[in-house]
DNA sequence: TTTAAAACATGACCATTATCAGTTTTAAGT
DNA sequence: ACTTAAAACTGATAATGGTCATGTTTTAAA
């Protein structure tokens, strides 16, 4: 459980914030941030925001993972991206004027900000800094995409699985990779059963260890081979 | 054969340029970058620049087609878009700081006028129209490439040609939709085996025509059905 | 603590799609 | 017009990976 003392983060000392696109703002921006932000405690599995709606604002998550994800036509869920302690979600949306194209949740309990549209555009519209954080976000995004969509199209299930591990081995760092085998499946890509069996494999390969929910990766070597090629 | 007078373009009168980010700039701007671009012809497969080199400005497409894919693991192309007139190709590099993680060649023979990176950053400097222009296509676009990565993971090869049949038709607009077989593989994200049976299938139902090289599509609403599900 | 519901796991089966190995057609250059 | 290379096409084969059915374990709630 998180600490009560948590619901409420003060920007000038939250060190999410450095790493985040806020971590450029001088002294009196902070001020100003923090006055405008509120902040919310969201348990696991909360929603965020949902595909088709309209973004009032932007989320900065100060702890947790949050995914954001797309549904197919049956529903399945693909997830796109998964936003960790620093990350600023939901403001792609508020440039294009269109509804959310993605939806997003919580993956475990987590404490999140959130800036109102005004304020956000406003601050955007004033600091030349923290708009080209943003246009530069937004591109190196867009050029994270497009890898990730050549993943998909040609690489098979079981290199997208590395290739996935070491990804979510980053958002992790030390903490162990901690998501449904849905969710997981759904991040590369495939089906629940596949990925359970794939899994399986890199177990026994002593690629990661499994202790229950939780996953260890013991041979990241071995998974650059197996994701590269 | 393109004309020799579309060799040079003049931005004020450039048709191209009315539906491009370029469309709002105002008399004065449009004279600087009239005097600032240079106008090249490109024939086809002809290179504008690769995945890897670092980008020196930005190119505009004044006619021609141009496709910007990635190269897989066994060098295996997947076009992620392809461009057409009024398109403008190559900016995001420039924001992020890294290397272009895309390739993009014509298609076929295209007048095509190049901006140099300090210009065009200057303009954006000093246009807000431009630079929210340009923030709200990377916004566009990255909400379409997550559309993208769901069609990529969730649909049959069957449903993404149906898909994509239908983005080709509105690049192509009224022109014949005319690619090789290896590049629309390659756009659908298959074999180029599979891509021409399929086609061979989607033309017994009378959903296409195919001249040759030349595609049409004749049966709109089946294709929507078979994309859509 | 018990109970119900998720989540996890495994087996069997089969459709889709990639791969390989060829032939035929089309386009491009001399 | 002829030659050659590239592109288009076809068939056979195999495997990857999805689906369905069913059982087990874990988690969360009463």
């Amino acid at each position: 459980m998180l600490e009560k003392s948590f619901k409420h983060v003060t920007c000038a000392t939250c060190s999410a914030r450095k790493n985040s696109l806020f971590g450029t703002c001088g002294d009196t921006e902070v001020t100003d941030l923090n006055h405008d932000k509120t902040c919310n405690y969201y348990k696991k599995n909360q929603p965020l925001f949902i595909e088709g709606s309209f973004p009032r604002g932007v989320f900065c998550l100060n702890q947790g993972k949050i995914k954001v994800f797309t549904r197919g036509d049956e529903g399945k869920e693909q997830i796109i991206h998964i936003a960790k302690a620093g990350d600023v979600i939901g403001f792609r949306s508020m440039f294009s004027g269109d509804p959310y194209k993605v939806s997003a949740s919580t993956l475990e309990e987590s404490n999140i900000c959130f800036i109102g549209k005004e304020d956000f555009l406003l601050m955007m519209d004033s600091n030349p800094i923290l708009r080209n954080g943003i246009i530069k976000e937004l591109s190196k995004e867009l050029g994270e995409r497009a890898q990730f969509i050549t993943n998909m199209a040609q690489k098979s299930v079981r290199e997208r699985l590395a290739f996935s591990l070491l990804i979510l081995s980053d958002i992790y760092g030390d903490e162990e990779i901690n998501l449904t085998r849905e969710d997981m499946a759904n991040f590369v890509g495939t089906a629940t059963e596949t990925l359970i069996r794939l899994l399986k494999d890199f177990k026994e390969d002593e690629i990661i260890e499994i202790h229950t929910r939780k996953l260890k990766i013991v041979d990241r070597d071995k998974l650059l081979h197996i994701a590269g090629r």
